[in-house]
DNA sequence: TGTACATCAGTGAACGCGCGTTCACTGATGTAC
DNA sequence: TGTACATCAGTGAACGCGCGTTCACTGATGTAC
């Protein structure tokens, strides 16, 4: 077992900087700790990074593809327009609450900057492209007019903000899920509320 | 004029750690470099306060209060309970929009636990409070069942979502509000949308 | 097939940095009598 | 009013730390002939 060319080392810094992100976040990830727990010298990991933001671009890369499938996923499994809106919110909430660490790199400041990782920007657009299709893309006819392209793009806008101020309070604990519910049925409700009604209505479905 | 018990050092520490707050956010914010600034010793901070934590500390209390004051001007200024509910909303993302870095500071990360600060606490508390009490209000005569009280809390988290929701990913620079119109009322579009609606729909008020 | 040589992946040591915090200290201020 | 003394707010130096990055190097691998 040569030390020298494993050929690996590339990968197995990459699975532990996946473990250091999903113990302690973005900010406990140094080059020197993921080294050290790689079991290589410090200086290897620029063998095959470009330095730091080297490695928090890939694996910023590797979730924001993760959080895409999932999303795509949810997306393709509800052909009903309406629906399909919910089970994104939902999707996107549930990736966040499984993955906080992961959500946190791929939208905070440690997250390196779009524009010196094409790779990462493309991997930022596809799944910001995926929400955007599901939730605009209406199922009927198409061709819609200046106006309605513009709702239905107001529309993407808005589902995207609920579903990601969820998913931020929840995670920040600002917001503690109900036990005795299932998160997506608990965030199904919230993104359905209609703040235009009055308040003491019961909610007929 | 005495370099010593200038009294003051207190207020400036503070001053100028709201400075580095707004210039470069929590992340810049090091009591070396804040020491520096003020033109003191760099143990003399320990002098007024706990460590590091204890300013970051008082400058959120500071941060959550006049985020308080702004929401409540807000909701005083709307008896309407539905206008109220848009204009907090509103009013929580231009506090955002106008303080990024103290609202990265109250929410984000670098936030010292709660638990170790009462006052702290209290700010923050004494901050959603307004929120939701702004929101689960309805102005008129009061008893509500125990479903309506359910109702009106789930309503008060949606509320919130979308408001958090939209000041972050603006903040982040993931929404880029439109040049054309103002941040209330693009605020205000989207806090309206109702997903439950079909998307091809001109909207009548 | 054997050999010379270029390339590649890793090493170990060191660079300089800024950080939070502590320490013994000193000078100024306030207070009791 | 004057003086002895306690307290307080600030100093300057040092502690130890982990960090990102660079450097000259070395051993292993691959390739051309």
């Amino acid at each position: 077992m040569g030390k020298y060319h494993h050929g690996d080392v590339r990968n197995v810094l990459l699975q532990q900087a996946e473990n250091i992100l999903t113990d302690e976040g973005p900010a406990g990830l140094s080059l020197r700790r993921l080294a050290r727990l790689t079991g290589v010298s410090e200086a290897a990991p620029y063998r095959h990074f470009d330095g730091k933001d080297g490695i928090l671009a890939a694996v910023a890369i590797a979730a924001f593809e993760r959080f895409a499938e999932q999303l795509e996923s949810a997306a393709e499994s509800h052909p009903d327009h309406e629906e399909r809106i919910m089970a994104l919110g939902a999707a996107y909430v549930q990736f966040a609450v499984e993955n906080p660490q992961h959500f946190r790199l791929i939208f905070g400041r440690e997250r390196p900057p779009l524009d010196q990782y094409p790779e990462l920007r493309d991997a930022a657009d596809n799944a910001f492209d995926v929400l955007q299709r599901a939730v605009t893309s209406v199922d009927r006819k198409a061709e819609m007019t200046l106006a309605e392209a513009a709702s239905a793009y107001n529309r993407a806008l808005a589902a995207w903000s609920r579903a990601h101020g969820i998913a931020m309070l929840v995670i920040d604990g600002m917001i503690v899920p109900p036990a005795d519910q299932d998160l997506s049925s608990f965030v199904l409700g919230l993104l359905a509320e209609d703040l235009t009604m009055p308040v003491n209505t019961d909610k007929a479905p």
